[in-house]
DNA sequence: ATCGTTGACGTCAGTAACTGTCATTATATT
DNA sequence: AATATAATGACAGTTACTGACGTCAACGAT
Protein backbone atom coordinates (compact mmCIF):
# COMPACT_ATOMS: atom_id res chain seq x y z
CA UNK A 1 0.00 0.00 0.00
CA UNK A 2 0.80 3.49 -0.93
CA UNK A 3 1.32 6.58 1.76
CA UNK A 4 -1.64 7.92 3.29
CA UNK A 5 -1.37 11.46 2.08
CA UNK A 6 -3.07 12.98 5.30
CA UNK A 7 -0.57 14.33 6.81
CA UNK A 8 -0.19 16.75 3.47
CA UNK A 9 -3.78 17.06 3.98
CA UNK A 10 -3.24 18.86 7.48
CA UNK A 11 -0.69 20.13 6.56
CA UNK A 12 -2.16 22.07 3.99
CA UNK A 13 -5.31 23.26 6.03
CA UNK A 14 -3.53 24.64 8.63
CA UNK A 15 -1.30 26.41 6.07
CA UNK A 16 -4.02 27.55 4.30
CA UNK A 17 -5.79 28.79 7.36
CA UNK A 18 -2.47 30.67 8.95
CA UNK A 19 -1.85 33.02 5.69
CA UNK A 20 -5.10 33.52 5.14
CA UNK A 21 -5.54 35.17 8.66
CA UNK A 22 -1.99 36.51 7.85
CA UNK A 23 -2.46 38.35 4.34
CA UNK A 24 -6.27 37.50 3.84
CA UNK A 25 -7.86 34.81 1.81
CA UNK A 26 -6.94 36.56 -2.15
CA UNK A 27 -3.45 38.20 -1.08
CA UNK A 28 -2.54 33.97 -0.70
CA UNK A 29 -2.34 32.00 -3.66
CA UNK A 30 -2.36 28.36 -3.53
CA UNK A 31 1.10 27.97 -4.69
CA UNK A 32 1.90 29.78 -0.98
CA UNK A 33 0.03 27.53 0.72
CA UNK A 34 1.16 24.28 -0.78
CA UNK A 35 5.07 25.77 -0.21
CA UNK A 36 4.31 26.23 3.36
CA UNK A 37 2.84 22.85 3.80
CA UNK A 38 5.78 20.99 1.74
CA UNK A 39 4.34 19.96 -1.07
CA UNK A 40 3.48 21.35 -4.86
CA UNK A 41 0.77 23.35 -5.76
CA UNK A 42 -0.58 20.29 -7.94
CA UNK A 43 -1.06 18.57 -5.06
CA UNK A 44 -3.30 20.84 -2.98
CA UNK A 45 -5.82 20.55 -5.73
CA UNK A 46 -5.38 16.60 -5.46
CA UNK A 47 -6.27 17.07 -1.93
CA UNK A 48 -9.32 20.09 -2.54
CA UNK A 49 -11.05 20.61 -5.63
CA UNK A 50 -10.80 24.68 -5.09
CA UNK A 51 -8.96 27.15 -2.79
CA UNK A 52 -11.74 27.61 -0.50
CA UNK A 53 -12.82 24.08 -0.05
CA UNK A 54 -9.21 23.55 2.01
CA UNK A 55 -11.71 25.28 5.06
CA UNK A 56 -14.65 23.35 4.85
CA UNK A 57 -14.12 19.56 5.95
CA UNK A 58 -15.33 20.30 9.57
CA UNK A 59 -18.33 21.34 7.53
CA UNK A 60 -18.81 17.69 6.28
CA UNK A 61 -18.42 16.49 9.07
CA UNK A 62 -20.80 17.79 11.06
CA UNK A 63 -23.39 17.18 8.00
CA UNK A 64 -22.53 13.44 8.61
CA UNK A 65 -22.82 13.51 12.27
CA UNK A 66 -26.64 15.96 12.16
CA UNK A 67 -27.78 13.47 9.89
CA UNK A 68 -26.93 10.50 12.33
CA UNK A 69 -28.62 12.09 14.95
CA UNK A 70 -31.79 12.59 13.07
CA UNK A 71 -31.50 8.95 11.85
CA UNK A 72 -31.62 7.97 15.44
CA UNK A 73 -33.72 10.05 17.16
CA UNK A 74 -37.36 8.49 18.34
CA UNK A 75 -39.89 8.28 16.59
CA UNK A 76 -42.33 10.08 18.60
CA UNK A 77 -41.17 13.61 18.53
CA UNK A 78 -42.38 16.28 16.19
CA UNK A 79 -39.93 17.91 13.26
CA UNK A 80 -38.56 20.62 15.19
CA UNK A 81 -38.18 18.62 18.29
CA UNK A 82 -35.96 15.77 16.31
CA UNK A 83 -34.14 19.29 14.79
CA UNK A 84 -33.40 20.52 18.42
CA UNK A 85 -32.17 17.59 19.86
CA UNK A 86 -29.96 16.64 17.16
CA UNK A 87 -28.16 20.01 17.25
CA UNK A 88 -27.83 20.08 21.17
CA UNK A 89 -26.19 16.54 20.28
CA UNK A 90 -23.39 18.30 18.22
CA UNK A 91 -23.03 20.86 19.84
CA UNK A 92 -19.75 19.92 21.95
CA UNK A 93 -18.49 19.83 18.92
CA UNK A 94 -18.20 23.29 18.51
CA UNK A 95 -17.33 23.79 22.51
CA UNK A 96 -14.71 21.77 22.54
CA UNK A 97 -13.10 23.59 19.24
CA UNK A 98 -13.69 26.97 20.02
CA UNK A 99 -9.63 27.88 19.59
CA UNK A 100 -9.63 26.45 15.96
CA UNK A 101 -13.52 27.09 14.72
CA UNK A 102 -13.86 31.29 16.04
CA UNK A 103 -10.51 32.43 14.33
CA UNK A 104 -11.72 30.42 11.09
CA UNK A 105 -15.57 31.61 11.67
CA UNK A 106 -13.88 35.34 11.89
CA UNK A 107 -11.70 34.84 8.86
CA UNK A 108 -14.60 33.60 7.07
CA UNK A 109 -17.13 36.31 8.14
CA UNK A 110 -14.61 39.26 6.87
CA UNK A 111 -13.79 37.43 3.54
CA UNK A 112 -17.02 37.47 0.92
CA UNK A 113 -15.95 34.72 -0.77
CA UNK A 114 -15.48 32.32 1.71
CA UNK A 115 -19.06 33.37 3.24
CA UNK A 116 -20.47 32.88 0.05
CA UNK A 117 -19.28 28.78 0.36
CA UNK A 118 -20.15 28.99 3.81
CA UNK A 119 -24.13 29.61 3.02
CA UNK A 120 -24.28 27.26 0.08
CA UNK A 121 -22.82 24.36 2.52
CA UNK A 122 -25.44 25.15 5.00
CA UNK A 123 -28.74 25.09 2.30
CA UNK A 124 -27.12 22.30 0.78
CA UNK A 125 -27.03 20.78 4.72
CA UNK A 126 -30.50 22.17 5.28
CA UNK A 127 -31.48 19.66 2.26
CA UNK A 128 -30.15 17.06 3.60
CA UNK A 129 -32.08 17.27 6.95
CA UNK A 130 -35.02 17.63 5.26
CA UNK A 131 -34.50 14.35 3.31
CA UNK A 132 -33.31 12.74 6.52
CA UNK A 133 -37.03 14.47 8.05
CA UNK A 134 -38.70 12.53 5.44
CA UNK A 135 -37.03 9.14 6.05
CA UNK A 136 -38.79 9.63 9.03
CA UNK A 137 -42.53 10.04 7.42
CA UNK A 138 -42.31 13.32 7.13
CA UNK A 139 -44.42 15.13 4.51
CA UNK A 140 -41.84 16.36 1.99
CA UNK A 141 -42.90 20.11 1.87
CA UNK A 142 -43.30 20.56 6.09
CA UNK A 143 -40.10 18.80 5.94
CA UNK A 144 -38.26 21.21 3.95
CA UNK A 145 -39.67 24.05 6.12
CA UNK A 146 -39.27 22.80 9.24
CA UNK A 147 -35.50 22.12 7.81
CA UNK A 148 -34.53 25.50 6.84
CA UNK A 149 -36.01 26.91 9.84
CA UNK A 150 -34.19 24.75 11.74
CA UNK A 151 -31.10 25.91 10.16
CA UNK A 152 -31.99 29.33 10.08
CA UNK A 153 -31.91 28.69 14.51
CA UNK A 154 -28.74 26.92 13.72
CA UNK A 155 -26.49 29.64 12.08
CA UNK A 156 -27.73 32.33 14.18
CA UNK A 157 -26.98 30.65 17.59
CA UNK A 158 -23.55 29.73 16.56
CA UNK A 159 -23.27 33.67 14.94
CA UNK A 160 -24.36 34.66 18.61
CA UNK A 161 -22.67 32.29 20.71
CA UNK A 162 -19.37 33.11 18.70
CA UNK A 163 -19.72 36.74 19.67
CA UNK A 164 -20.83 35.72 23.31
CA UNK A 165 -19.63 31.94 24.89
CA UNK A 166 -20.62 32.87 28.40
CA UNK A 167 -23.98 31.18 27.54
CA UNK A 168 -23.55 27.36 26.32
CA UNK A 169 -25.12 26.31 23.43
CA UNK A 170 -27.41 24.19 24.68
CA UNK A 171 -29.16 27.00 26.33
CA UNK A 172 -29.12 29.33 22.84
CA UNK A 173 -30.59 26.41 21.22
CA UNK A 174 -33.24 25.97 23.80
CA UNK A 175 -34.08 30.12 23.97
CA UNK A 176 -33.50 29.78 19.97
CA UNK A 177 -36.81 27.08 19.47
CA UNK A 178 -38.66 28.63 22.05
CA UNK A 179 -38.46 32.39 19.82
CA UNK A 180 -39.27 30.46 16.64
CA UNK A 181 -42.40 29.04 18.22
CA UNK A 182 -43.64 32.61 19.34
CA UNK A 183 -43.36 34.14 15.35
CA UNK B 1 -22.45 62.66 -22.19
CA UNK B 2 -21.05 59.47 -23.01
CA UNK B 3 -22.87 56.58 -24.79
CA UNK B 4 -25.04 54.82 -21.53
CA UNK B 5 -23.65 51.09 -21.89
CA UNK B 6 -27.43 49.90 -20.84
CA UNK B 7 -27.93 47.92 -24.22
CA UNK B 8 -24.55 46.28 -24.65
CA UNK B 9 -25.49 44.97 -20.65
CA UNK B 10 -28.60 43.72 -21.64
CA UNK B 11 -26.97 41.80 -24.66
CA UNK B 12 -24.42 40.97 -22.48
CA UNK B 13 -27.39 38.74 -20.08
CA UNK B 14 -29.47 37.82 -22.87
CA UNK B 15 -26.42 35.99 -24.84
CA UNK B 16 -25.02 34.71 -21.38
CA UNK B 17 -28.27 33.04 -20.87
CA UNK B 18 -28.46 31.45 -24.41
CA UNK B 19 -25.45 30.61 -24.60
CA UNK B 20 -25.19 28.93 -20.95
CA UNK B 21 -27.84 26.82 -21.64
CA UNK B 22 -27.05 25.74 -24.70
CA UNK B 23 -23.98 24.28 -23.83
CA UNK B 24 -23.58 24.61 -20.43
CA UNK B 25 -22.08 27.12 -17.76
CA UNK B 26 -18.37 25.71 -17.36
CA UNK B 27 -18.36 25.15 -21.36
CA UNK B 28 -19.02 28.70 -22.40
CA UNK B 29 -16.64 31.31 -21.76
CA UNK B 30 -17.07 34.78 -20.88
CA UNK B 31 -14.52 35.81 -24.24
CA UNK B 32 -17.61 34.11 -25.90
CA UNK B 33 -20.45 35.66 -23.95
CA UNK B 34 -18.83 38.93 -25.07
CA UNK B 35 -17.93 38.49 -29.07
CA UNK B 36 -21.83 37.10 -29.27
CA UNK B 37 -23.15 40.46 -27.73
CA UNK B 38 -20.66 42.28 -29.81
CA UNK B 39 -18.33 44.06 -27.48
CA UNK B 40 -14.95 42.71 -25.84
CA UNK B 41 -14.30 40.07 -23.12
CA UNK B 42 -12.80 43.32 -21.04
CA UNK B 43 -15.96 44.92 -21.43
CA UNK B 44 -18.02 42.43 -19.45
CA UNK B 45 -16.27 42.53 -16.08
CA UNK B 46 -16.53 45.82 -16.48
CA UNK B 47 -20.80 45.04 -16.18
CA UNK B 48 -19.94 42.28 -14.08
CA UNK B 49 -17.65 41.73 -11.14
CA UNK B 50 -17.65 37.72 -12.60
CA UNK B 51 -19.25 35.05 -14.77
CA UNK B 52 -21.65 34.59 -12.25
CA UNK B 53 -23.16 37.72 -11.95
CA UNK B 54 -24.02 38.25 -15.43
CA UNK B 55 -27.35 36.18 -14.28
CA UNK B 56 -28.32 37.87 -11.00
CA UNK B 57 -29.51 41.74 -11.63
CA UNK B 58 -33.11 40.61 -11.10
CA UNK B 59 -32.37 39.30 -7.71
CA UNK B 60 -31.00 42.80 -6.69
CA UNK B 61 -33.97 44.39 -8.02
CA UNK B 62 -36.15 42.23 -5.88
CA UNK B 63 -34.01 42.91 -2.98
CA UNK B 64 -34.62 46.87 -2.99
CA UNK B 65 -38.70 45.91 -3.72
CA UNK B 66 -38.80 43.52 -0.56
CA UNK B 67 -36.93 46.07 1.48
CA UNK B 68 -39.08 48.75 0.23
CA UNK B 69 -42.79 46.80 0.59
CA UNK B 70 -41.61 46.03 4.52
CA UNK B 71 -40.88 49.88 5.22
CA UNK B 72 -43.82 50.39 4.02
CA UNK B 73 -46.02 48.32 5.63
CA UNK B 74 -48.67 48.96 8.61
CA UNK B 75 -46.93 49.38 12.22
CA UNK B 76 -49.20 46.83 14.22
CA UNK B 77 -48.55 43.73 11.88
CA UNK B 78 -46.37 41.10 13.39
CA UNK B 79 -42.90 40.45 11.74
CA UNK B 80 -44.27 37.37 10.08
CA UNK B 81 -47.32 38.78 8.77
CA UNK B 82 -45.13 41.85 7.68
CA UNK B 83 -43.27 39.86 5.46
CA UNK B 84 -46.22 37.69 4.25
CA UNK B 85 -47.37 40.95 2.87
CA UNK B 86 -44.32 41.97 1.33
CA UNK B 87 -43.81 38.65 -0.49
CA UNK B 88 -47.37 38.79 -1.57
CA UNK B 89 -46.22 42.66 -3.20
CA UNK B 90 -43.44 41.03 -5.39
CA UNK B 91 -45.11 37.88 -6.24
CA UNK B 92 -46.46 39.34 -9.69
CA UNK B 93 -42.76 40.12 -10.86
CA UNK B 94 -42.56 36.34 -10.60
CA UNK B 95 -45.73 35.31 -12.47
CA UNK B 96 -45.02 38.03 -14.75
CA UNK B 97 -41.81 37.24 -16.19
CA UNK B 98 -42.38 33.03 -15.43
CA UNK B 99 -41.12 32.43 -19.34
CA UNK B 100 -37.56 34.60 -18.26
CA UNK B 101 -37.38 33.33 -14.89
CA UNK B 102 -37.79 29.78 -15.45
CA UNK B 103 -35.27 28.81 -17.87
CA UNK B 104 -33.03 31.25 -15.72
CA UNK B 105 -34.15 28.85 -12.59
CA UNK B 106 -33.71 25.70 -14.47
CA UNK B 107 -30.05 26.57 -15.06
CA UNK B 108 -29.28 27.63 -11.90
CA UNK B 109 -30.55 24.42 -10.35
CA UNK B 110 -28.40 22.23 -12.57
CA UNK B 111 -25.19 24.48 -12.00
CA UNK B 112 -23.40 23.91 -8.54
CA UNK B 113 -21.48 27.22 -9.01
CA UNK B 114 -24.41 29.06 -9.95
CA UNK B 115 -26.97 27.44 -7.36
CA UNK B 116 -23.98 28.33 -4.63
CA UNK B 117 -24.20 32.25 -5.90
CA UNK B 118 -28.07 31.68 -5.36
CA UNK B 119 -28.09 30.74 -1.93
CA UNK B 120 -25.44 33.19 -1.38
CA UNK B 121 -27.83 35.86 -2.46
CA UNK B 122 -30.52 34.72 -0.62
CA UNK B 123 -28.57 34.80 2.26
CA UNK B 124 -27.63 38.15 2.00
CA UNK B 125 -31.40 39.18 1.11
CA UNK B 126 -32.73 37.93 4.62
CA UNK B 127 -29.56 39.96 6.32
CA UNK B 128 -31.11 42.71 4.58
CA UNK B 129 -35.09 41.86 5.49
CA UNK B 130 -34.10 41.73 9.03
CA UNK B 131 -32.25 45.17 9.28
CA UNK B 132 -35.91 46.18 7.53
CA UNK B 133 -37.12 44.14 10.46
CA UNK B 134 -35.07 45.95 13.00
CA UNK B 135 -35.94 49.21 11.85
CA UNK B 136 -39.73 48.35 12.94
CA UNK B 137 -38.63 48.18 16.73
CA UNK B 138 -38.28 44.57 16.50
CA UNK B 139 -36.02 42.75 18.68
CA UNK B 140 -32.69 41.30 16.81
CA UNK B 141 -32.56 37.87 17.10
CA UNK B 142 -36.42 37.85 16.32
CA UNK B 143 -35.81 39.75 13.32
CA UNK B 144 -33.05 37.99 12.60
CA UNK B 145 -35.01 34.21 13.26
CA UNK B 146 -38.35 35.83 11.47
CA UNK B 147 -36.12 37.16 8.11
CA UNK B 148 -34.39 33.31 7.60
CA UNK B 149 -37.36 31.50 8.19
CA UNK B 150 -39.40 34.28 5.63
CA UNK B 151 -36.49 33.42 3.53
CA UNK B 152 -37.21 29.70 3.59
CA UNK B 153 -40.85 29.81 2.89
CA UNK B 154 -39.98 32.46 0.05
CA UNK B 155 -37.69 30.09 -1.63
CA UNK B 156 -39.16 26.86 -1.18
CA UNK B 157 -42.53 28.45 -2.34
CA UNK B 158 -40.31 29.67 -5.47
CA UNK B 159 -39.33 26.20 -6.39
CA UNK B 160 -43.40 24.62 -5.87
CA UNK B 161 -44.57 27.05 -8.25
CA UNK B 162 -41.85 27.03 -10.74
CA UNK B 163 -42.46 23.30 -11.00
CA UNK B 164 -46.47 23.66 -10.76
CA UNK B 165 -47.60 26.76 -12.00
CA UNK B 166 -51.41 26.07 -11.73
CA UNK B 167 -52.14 27.38 -8.08
CA UNK B 168 -51.09 31.21 -8.01
CA UNK B 169 -47.98 32.66 -5.80
CA UNK B 170 -50.53 34.21 -3.41
CA UNK B 171 -52.01 30.14 -2.54
CA UNK B 172 -48.23 29.13 -2.25
CA UNK B 173 -47.70 31.53 0.44
CA UNK B 174 -50.89 31.82 2.50
CA UNK B 175 -50.27 28.08 2.89
CA UNK B 176 -46.66 28.12 3.75
CA UNK B 177 -47.17 30.37 6.48
CA UNK B 178 -49.71 28.50 7.93
CA UNK B 179 -47.30 25.41 7.23
CA UNK B 180 -44.71 27.12 9.46
CA UNK B 181 -47.21 27.96 12.49
CA UNK B 182 -48.25 24.29 13.41
CA UNK B 183 -44.31 23.41 13.61
C1' DA C 1 15.42 -9.11 2.51
C1' DT C 2 13.57 -8.43 -2.15
C1' DC C 3 10.08 -7.52 -5.25
C1' DG C 4 5.93 -5.84 -7.15
C1' DT C 5 1.72 -3.29 -6.49
C1' DT C 6 -0.63 0.87 -5.65
C1' DG C 7 -1.83 5.28 -4.75
C1' DA C 8 0.35 9.80 -3.51
C1' DC C 9 3.31 13.15 -5.40
C1' DG C 10 6.27 16.08 -8.81
C1' DT C 11 6.70 18.19 -13.28
C1' DC C 12 5.11 20.55 -17.08
C1' DA C 13 2.09 22.49 -20.35
C1' DG C 14 -2.21 24.59 -21.06
C1' DT C 15 -6.87 27.00 -20.45
C1' DA C 16 -9.76 30.54 -18.74
C1' DA C 17 -11.25 33.88 -15.21
C1' DC C 18 -10.11 38.25 -13.80
C1' DT C 19 -7.25 42.92 -13.30
C1' DG C 20 -4.45 47.17 -14.41
C1' DT C 21 -3.32 50.53 -17.71
C1' DC C 22 -3.75 53.50 -21.38
C1' DA C 23 -5.40 54.87 -25.79
C1' DT C 24 -9.72 55.53 -28.48
C1' DT C 25 -14.46 56.19 -29.60
C1' DA C 26 -19.22 57.54 -29.24
C1' DT C 27 -22.70 60.77 -27.66
C1' DA C 28 -25.04 64.62 -25.17
C1' DT C 29 -24.28 69.29 -24.38
C1' DT C 30 -22.67 73.95 -25.57
C1' DA D 1 -18.57 72.21 -34.89
C1' DA D 2 -16.13 71.78 -30.54
C1' DT D 3 -15.78 69.60 -26.17
C1' DA D 4 -16.34 66.97 -22.10
C1' DT D 5 -17.04 62.43 -20.36
C1' DA D 6 -18.11 57.85 -19.73
C1' DA D 7 -17.98 53.56 -22.27
C1' DT D 8 -15.11 50.67 -24.88
C1' DG D 9 -10.88 48.43 -27.16
C1' DA D 10 -6.28 46.71 -26.92
C1' DC D 11 -2.89 44.33 -24.49
C1' DA D 12 -0.08 42.48 -20.97
C1' DG D 13 -0.13 40.06 -16.76
C1' DT D 14 -1.53 37.13 -12.63
C1' DT D 15 -3.63 33.15 -10.70
C1' DA D 16 -6.97 29.42 -10.13
C1' DC D 17 -7.55 25.08 -11.96
C1' DT D 18 -6.91 20.72 -15.24
C1' DG D 19 -4.80 16.87 -17.98
C1' DA D 20 -1.06 13.85 -18.84
C1' DC D 21 2.78 11.30 -17.57
C1' DG D 22 6.58 9.82 -14.99
C1' DT D 23 8.54 8.96 -10.24
C1' DC D 24 8.60 7.63 -5.61
C1' DA D 25 7.29 5.87 -1.13
C1' DA D 26 4.94 2.46 1.67
C1' DC D 27 3.10 -1.85 2.34
C1' DG D 28 2.12 -6.96 1.46
C1' DA D 29 3.63 -11.23 -0.59
C1' DT D 30 7.28 -14.26 -1.59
Amino acid sequence: MPRSGEDARRRLQDAALALFRERGYDHTTTAEIAAQAGVTERTFFRHFPDKREVLFESQEKLATALTQAIAEAPQDLSPMAVLQRAFQQVAPRFEANRSYSLPRQELIERTPILKERETSKLGALSQTLAVSLERRGIDGFRAQLAARSGMAIFALVLDAWFKDPSRSLADYFSRAFVELGRL
